[in-house]
Order: C-alpha cells, then structure tokens, then sequence
DNA sequence: GTGGATGCAAACGATTTGCAAGCAT
DNA sequence: ATGCTTGCAAATCGTTTGCATCCAC
C-alpha cells in the first residue's frame, strides 16, 4: 500500500488508520513523508509483536535494501512520539517496540525459557492500582506490570 | 565493620548477616573475600535505596580510592548472584541495584518529575497476579510492577 | 530552492572482558 | 605455591549523532 506516488492519496481513500495518524502527525510538525518512513511503518505493522529495532531492521530490508539502520532508530521514535508504537524494556538489553493505536492497554507474561510474550489484561489489577497510588498521593500515567516464569508449552 | 584482619573474624561474632551470607556463598563457590569485596558490601548495605553501579562507585571511593568501577560492576553482580542484591531497570539507561536480603518483596511508584522511588506492596494484587497466571497456565517466578507518574510533593 | 531526511561512519554510555600483577587461601 | 581477584585499558553492544548528500514539499 504506497501512496505516495499517487495524486489521489489526499483523499485518504483505502488508507490505513495508522498511515493516516503518521501522515497528520508529518503535517502538523512540518515533517516529510519518506520513502522509507512508509516502507518502515509497514514493516512494523505486519509485525504483530514486540519488535527490537533489529527485527524490524531485518524485516525491512527485505523491501528495501538500501536503508539503514540509523533510519530504523529515527522512525521507530518517530512512531512513538505519534502514539503508534511504544517502548517496552523487558530488561534483556534490547528495547522492544509494540502496537499502540488502537490497541488497548495490556500487561505481560513473559517466559524465561523460550522467550515467549504472553500478553494479558485485567480490570481487578488496574483498579487496586488506583487505589494504591491515590494512597500516595500520587498521579499515574502509566505503568507496567510484568509475571516473569515458565510458560505452559516450556513446562512439558 | 571489617574483619579481614581479626583473627577471630571465623567465630562471626558481631557479624553483619549479610556478611555471613556472603562468606558463606563464597566458601561454598572456592571464592576469596578480598578486601574490595568488603568494603563495597559496606558501602552498598549503607545505601537504603535503589543504587546504580556508578552510585555505589562514588560511595565505594571514599572508604578506597584505588577501587576501580570494573569491580564495583564483578562484585555487585557478585552480591546478586548470592541473594543479597537484586537487579532493577527502571527504563532509564542505567540498572539499579536493591537490597533483597531482609527485605520484603514491594513494587515501586516512581515519579517522573524528580526521579524519586516510593515502595508499596499490596497482597491483594499479589493474588491477582497468581490468578492470572494460574489461569494461563503459567508458572510464575517473580514479577515487577511499576507505576509511573508525579508523587505529591512534586504536584504542588 | 529550502529545510528536513538519509546513509554512513564515528561517537556514545553502560557494562564486560583480556591480561599481567597482586593477594587470599 | 596456586589460582582467584584486581585495576587498567580495550572491547562490546545497543543506540545516537555529525555530516555531506538527497529528496519531499
């Protein structure tokens, strides 16, 4: 799905939600829509996962070899500050970057044998959350909540 | 506190437990305690909080000068691995170290604007979480929550 | 045409490691 | 005496940045 080529893109038909986020984050900031911005954002879409810089790195390249991995780095930022994608640092070195536009949020089980990312929500939890920091005193905007350990498949 | 020289430093009289722990995993492992291994004990049980490696150096220095950070980093990783320390990586850049010994489990309210680190603990999401993993299959062996947002001397 | 974006290589900061010398056992 | 530890410097790894060139607007 590139567009850009195309005089009728400003008409937004056919186009992905989260294209249409990058493309009204690019205006509002004087920004340029690339090449290899659509090309990376398509990669990372079609990565329904939590994605390091070097997996989506390896993904992309297989569309265009040419771009380089500074170029990842700069645009997988980018995404985040326009709310598609967020960071997530489960602690092994390597940030990873996940689905935010239209995702809700969730928390993880993550398994220490085979690497696995299990993902979970769960109101009760949010809920004692709020209570807790109203306790403090204090106003969250975020948080994370991780259940390290062995998964179902690893245990047999 | 140090007792390298005194020899009746065997008889662990008047010794730290978290002293007796590390020499017991020492012996157990055919590793020496060194004065080093000593001092930088010292200076991390004399921090209650969430020290990073370049914190305790700067701690260390002052009892030892010629400490060089190479074995703050060998050494903390030391106390870990016996029990007495536990890693913790709050996203910043830099893995900060706890205490574990003696300590009970909590969870952290970490506030964005100044940096400070609240602890709480909560049994009643501790049994949540159990749920959930339970309900997955999952075997839990260690978790971490965080909440991130502004502590009340900072919203004033 | 202008200013933002790219690719490359060099810079970076936290952490680890190789090595010769030092020291606990 | 043996071999674990140290300090130092160099290496590593993920990530960022400077810069000349390129390209979307």
């Amino acid at each position: 799905m590139l567009w850009y080529n195309d005089n009728q893109s400003h008409l937004y038909i056919h186009m992905k939600k989260e294209e249409k986020v990058l493309r009204e984050h690019l205006a509002r900031n004087n920004l340029r829509l690339t090449r290899q911005r659509e090309t990376i954002l398509d990669a990372f879409l079609s990565i329904e996962s939590h994605v390091s810089a070097e997996e989506l790195y390896r993904e992309t390249v297989k569309k265009d070899p040419a771009i380089g991995l500074a170029t990842i780095y700069r645009t997988i930022n980018l995404l985040c500050r326009c709310g598609l994608a967020q960071e997530r640092d489960f602690g092994d070195g390597e940030t990873r970057y996940e689905h935010l536009y239209n995702h809700k949020h969730h928390d993880h089980l993550i398994c220490t044998s085979c690497g696995n990312i299990a993902e979970f929500e769960n109101t009760d939890i949010e809920k004692l959350q709020a209570k807790v920091a109203k306790n403090h005193g204090f106003e969250t905007h975020s948080h994370r909540l991780e259940l390290y350990g062995i998964c179902e498949t690893c245990k047999q």
